[in-house]
RNA sequence: GGGCGCGUAGCUCAAUGGCAGAGCAGCGGCCUUUUAAGCCGUUUGUUGAGGGUUCGACCCCCUCCGCGCUCACCA
């Protein structure tokens, strides 16, 4: 049972009264003829030419409201922005005006008819001729209204606050935030921007299964389902990449899947345990030629989404046009943590080599020799990469679907995009060689159980697909999300999903 | 999961052991070009929940709930 509080009491009254009148609260059509800025277009138009005038009906939600009497004025706002409203008794009868002053609140829909003009201070208003009511707001929205402290000092624009309350209302947020719309329209231009990039390279987007009966491609715990007639459990995707592989097999040869991924992780300002990946699968490149699209790839997408290739990201001045600045990992773990990954092969050897350099800072010694390059990788390197950088050449054990460098057993050909110290991107020249696929996956089934973690199951059937024969291809990953969040200059993954994972309410 | 912090009116926030407040919103009144409208008047509280200490608790203690930051985890 709904509780009110006694400001939607006071509405709901009003409504009462509505109905008791004969007026419907909630009409089932609207007629607009203009939207707000295109009628206060072709108002300045028609300005110059003697005698004109522009007759519109306009229609939106009712933002802010002064009554005077007899004349009010009200704002509206619509999908384009917001327009005043002039209702004045000349024109409506006092009753007319008064009702209007009664029966409408912040939040109201309302439809107005009239003649554009420019009032005393030079705003350029509808004068009312006539409305009505489209949707009547029962809760008010959070106020949004600016306020002044004493002094006149210090002046605070109250708008709705807090993360979770934002967040969990994105409704309310939306209404009361014309930014926050801002963020979510330069979203949507962003994964068209993508999908436009890739269709013009001649990739084909294809959708394959969120609900899988093995999961692969990337190490993450994944979130497991049941199908009641099938009598077996499926899981939710954690990565798209062993069945776009499949489809190289199937001679396509350029493929993309923009799409939503699910991993059982933690929470954090770049984590949600669901999130939207792009993967592209390239046949007959390498990670090199990878790279070069990729850097072009975003380099578009951020002019498509901020009009330039340069985005302020904090206090960051990012520059996106291409070529990006090239690490190679071994170089740059020696210049930023003075150690040198390749004079020491073991993880034994290595973990020392840490320990004697840097005491304070050392990794698990019961890890592997790659997870300690992680390690290395995120305490000193990762922080120095601002600007947007490829950094590449990876540890073989903690890249088990990628290929080796040729004459080097212990690094693969793979890269991974870095942009205001955090992963963009991470891609690969793709392992086809079937067997040395399938030792791989045995090495990493061994790796788990020995950190006695869930274990990952071998997918036989991707296995057999590549016996059929994949073309060398190189292979590319990026969370969606996170280059949202640089090119709209937001901090927490959270503020460029819509609904983001929350814990529920009560 | 660990650490730190927050939770007070519809909204944004005060009140550090002694009568729970302000601005905005709301309600009533005045006002025919306002836009942070103005002026006069006025309503609104399970202080996240439960327990404890105290003559007295928003304040101190305990438990729980929710949220934020951070660490760990996270190819």
């Amino acid at each position: 049972m709904t509780e009110y509080s006694s400001l939607e009491k006071i509405r709901l009254q009003k409504l009462e009264e509505l109905r008791a009148e004969g007026i419907e609260a909630y009409p089932t059509r609207a007629t607009r003829t203009h939207m707000s800025l295109q009628a206060i277009a072709e108002f300045e138009e028609a300005e110059k030419v003697e005698g004109k005038q522009v007759h519109a009906i306009v229609a939106g939600r009712i933002r802010a409201s002064r009554a005077m009497g007899k004349v009010s004025f009200a704002h509206i706002e619509d999908g384009d922005g917001k327009l005043q409203l002039f209702f004045r008794i000349n024109e409506l009868t006092q009753a007319r005006v008064e009702f209007f002053n009664r029966m409408f609140d912040l939040g109201d829909f309302i439809q107005a008819e009239g003649v554009m003009f420019r009032t005393k201070t030079g705003e350029v208003t509808l004068h009312v001729h006539d409305f009505k009511l489209l949707a009547k707001s029962i809760s008010p929205l959070p106020a949004d209204k600016d306020v002044t402290q004493e002094d006149g000092t210090v002046i605070r624009f109250a708008a709705l606050e807090g993360h979770e309350l934002r967040a969990r209302q994105r409704y309310a947020d939306l209404a009361v935030n014309p930014e926050v719309r801002e963020t979510f329209r330069k979203r949507a231009k962003l994964v068209k921007s993508l999908r436009t990039f890739l269709d013009d390279h001649n990739f084909l987007e294809v959708e394959t299964p969120i609900l899988q009966p093995l999961y692969g491609g990337a190490a993450a715990r994944p979130f497991t389902t049941h199908h009641n007639e099938l009598a077996q459990d499926m899981y939710l995707r954690i990565s798209f990449e062993l069945y776009l592989k499949r489809l190289l097999v199937g001679n396509i040869e350029r493929v993309y899947e923009i799409g939503r991924d699910f991993r059982n992780e933690g929470v954090s300002f770049k984590h949600n345990p669901e999130f939207t990946q792009l993967e592209f699968y390239w046949a007959y490149a390498d990670y090199l030629q990878v790279m070069e699209l990729t850097e072009q790839m975003v380099a578009y997408a951020a002019e498509q989404v901020t009009g330039s290739t340069k985005v302020t990201f904090g206090e960051h001045e990012l520059e996106f046009k291409p070529p990006w600045k090239r690490v190679e990992m071994r170089e740059g773990i020696l210049e930023t943590s003075g150690i040198d990954i390749a004079e020491h092969k073991t993880a034994e050897d290595l973990f020392k080599a840490i320990k004697a350099k840097h005491p304070n800072k050392t990794p698990d010694p019961k890890t592997t020799r790659g997870k300690m390059v992680d390690f290395l990788l995120g305490e000193f390197l990762e922080p120095t990469m601002i600007q947007p950088t490829f950094l590449y050449n990876y540890p073989r054990d903690i890249s088990p679907l990628a290929k080796s460098i040729p004459g080097d057993p212990l690094t693969v050909e793979r890269f991974e995009g870095y942009v205001a110290g955090f992963e963009l991107c991470n891609a690969f020249t793709e392992l086809n060689d079937p067997l040395d696929q399938e030792q791989r996956f045995l090495e990493m089934g061994r790796d788990y159980a020995a950190d006695d973690e869930e274990n990952t199951p071998l997918d036989e059937d991707y296995l057999r697909a590549m016996r059929y024969g994949m073309p060398p291809n190189g292979g590319f990953g990026m969370g969606v999300d996170r280059l949202a969040m640089v090119l709209t200059n937001k901090h927490s993954i959270r503020e460029v999903l819509l609904f983001p994972a929350l814990r529920k309410e009560e």
